[in-house]
DNA sequence: CTGAAAGCGCTAACAA
DNA sequence: TTGTTAGCGCTTTCAG
């Protein structure tokens, strides 16, 4: 059997399909009209088509979450965010990956489809054609990341080199005073902002030298193989500490450290940041910077509905306040030395 | 400005727009008309609106995706999987969590809205209600999990009896004897299958002893607590393998054993399964079973579109052979001192 | 408060 | 090959 129409649903009440219509979104009926429809949908287990819905709204009660790679768990904690806002609204949730090397300019011609009321986008790098191109976008948008100051674009934005700040100053505070950043691509948005914290950081420390070193990629073989390089050049240019520009090369250092024979973090303090799950599962446990991702796509969700609900309202800038969870991985010596008694180290 | 309809498009080129629409999408049209609808198409920017091809042709070109828990790390592997098929094919993914609680019963009644062509669904729990509901669904499903042998459901399967043998297999012949089970709620599926194939592959092995504990979640936090007590309770029931039934229980176990001082893989043996990137972080490496969720993700998403494209073939039940990817955390014992000297355990 | 009718943008008969 | 027309299922004027 097929599903039963709203023409089904009035035919059984009695009543033409505007009233049935009525009476069962608006509720502008006569209580009598109501009580019919109602029975009369239920009977026939009515669902409105979300597709006839759609086109003759102008609206599909669907929005977009589009990141270069959504296998990547910062973009998880924010999807799991995002869809649990989202869904609690009465919308559904369409991701799409944009894939590493594009500039998310196909995720925004896309819109023109028509098929969402919105987009969250998570872009790599932000160029001056993608503002542009959002400027211009058919639906509102939320950028996840940093949207240039004069744009008219809503944005939710981590705190990153408030992030390296806290991670410079822990490391110094405990001892620590030659630092290595390991950073990823530098043409990347996080890889700029987060180099210029860390440098920015130092800056504040005149007791304390640091210097920065970029892997390929952010991931865990990338962080390996440099900090390999970078703790087989010791001697030459000694360090005590790894500040690495995320988890996973962070975790790429903790191994590089430990297949090398350096203690963390008796010799070595290492630190990451995102603070994702990962962090948690290494021993010793790698401290990081929270910087809010599931905060972020909460933000980014509650932001785009609210531009939906109200277009003209005021450009909204948010930015998330990051924290620092410290774990074994940048204990001070004393400390980690009565943790490395324990069989951590 | 407002998006370009088809009516323009023809206005524009000079021709009706059934002809548009005709040389836009079958191309059944004179070279000519094609030439200039093409081009009054390019000029004006035209996308075709998905919402009014959707209710015209009766289908969306998206399908859904609904776990219970989309943070979920294997969930999140396979949705990769699917996203990547699903995108290659003009499709997009709708996603879905369905929450720990709920049934996936809400899921399956919301395809009647119709915004999709088709579902692949991962339930927790597989009740006779559910594949009832599914049979009678208005679009091609496919079950991640198990499915009723008689049932007309596509469904993919992981085969973790198997991997639960690989595994017991390892231990023993890597010499472990007393072999205890970390198992999740055994009310769910997995939970129930890997401790069934626990026990089966034990029975093949009368010289080894196997016992099975039930932690309350698939969480690092119950694994810890679990293994604890297991440990705790080791002079009255000795022990020298512990076979989680995921990765997270598996770290959870591999952190109590640290933290009660026991060397691993030296007094013990530790293996989880699924081979999530967490297994991979750990130190030592948890030794974990790929149940293949990359791959049953894609033949999920290749089975749903071969049933859209032609709903009549035959019901496909498809298995995905699990590998063993050995660790540290169970190396025999001379391997295993080799590596502590290293600093590992 | 209710019903008739228009129409969202598109595709697919059908006729020419 | 082309144009005319109906209609997918629904909401929303507009009269009554």
């Amino acid at each position: 059997m097929p599903r039963p129409t709203i023409t089904q649903v009035a035919a059984l009440a009695g009543v033409s399909i505007a009233s049935a219509s009525r009476a069962l979104n608006d509720q502008i009926a006569s209580a009598e009209t109501i009580e019919k429809v109602r029975k009369a949908a239920a009977e026939l287990g009515y669902i409105p088509d979300s597709r006839a819905r759609s086109l003759k709204l102008g609206r599909t009660q669907q929005l977009a979450y589009a990141v270069a790679d959504i296998g990547n768990p910062v973009y998880v904690e924010m999807m799991s965010a995002v869809q649990h806002v989202v869904a609690a609204s009465g919308y559904r949730l369409v991701i799409s990956s944009t894939g590493t090397t594009s500039t998310s300019l196909e995720v925004v011609d896309e819109l023109r489809r028509g098929h969402v009321d919105g987009l969250i986008l998570s872009p790599l790098r932000v160029t001056d054609e993608l503002i542009q191109a959002l400027e211009l976008a058919p639906v509102p948008v939320v950028v996840l990341g940093r949207a240039p100051e004069e744009s008219t674009i809503d944005s939710v934005r981590a705190d990153s080199p408030r992030g390296m700040r806290m991670v410079v100053d822990h490391l110094v505070a405990t001892g620590r005073r030659r630092l290595v950043f390991l950073n990823g691509p530098r043409d990347t948005t996080p890889g700029r902002l987060r180099e210029e914290g860390f440098l920015a950081a130092m800056a504040a420390h005149p007791d304390a030298e640091g210097r920065t070193f970029a892997a390929p990629d952010f991931t865990i073989a990338s962080g390996y193989a440099a900090a390999q390089k970078v703790l087989d050049d010791a001697d030459d240019a000694p360090l005590d500490a790894i500040v690495a520009a995320n988890d996973l090369i962070g975790i790429g250092a903790l191994h590089a450290a430990d297949d090398l024979g350096w203690s963390v973090p008796g010799d070595l303090s290492i630190t990451g940041m995102d603070n994702t799950e990962l962090a948690e599962v290494t021993r010793p446990g790698l401290t990081s910077v929270d910087l809010g991702a599931a905060e972020r796509g909460r933000l980014a969700a509650e932001l785009l509905l609210a531009r939906i609900a109200e277009p003209t309202r005021a450009v909204h800038t948010v930015t998330v306040a990051p924290s620092l969870t410290i774990r074994a991985s940048s204990m001070a010596k004393p400390l980690a030395q009565a943790t490395a008694e324990r069989g951590v180290g």
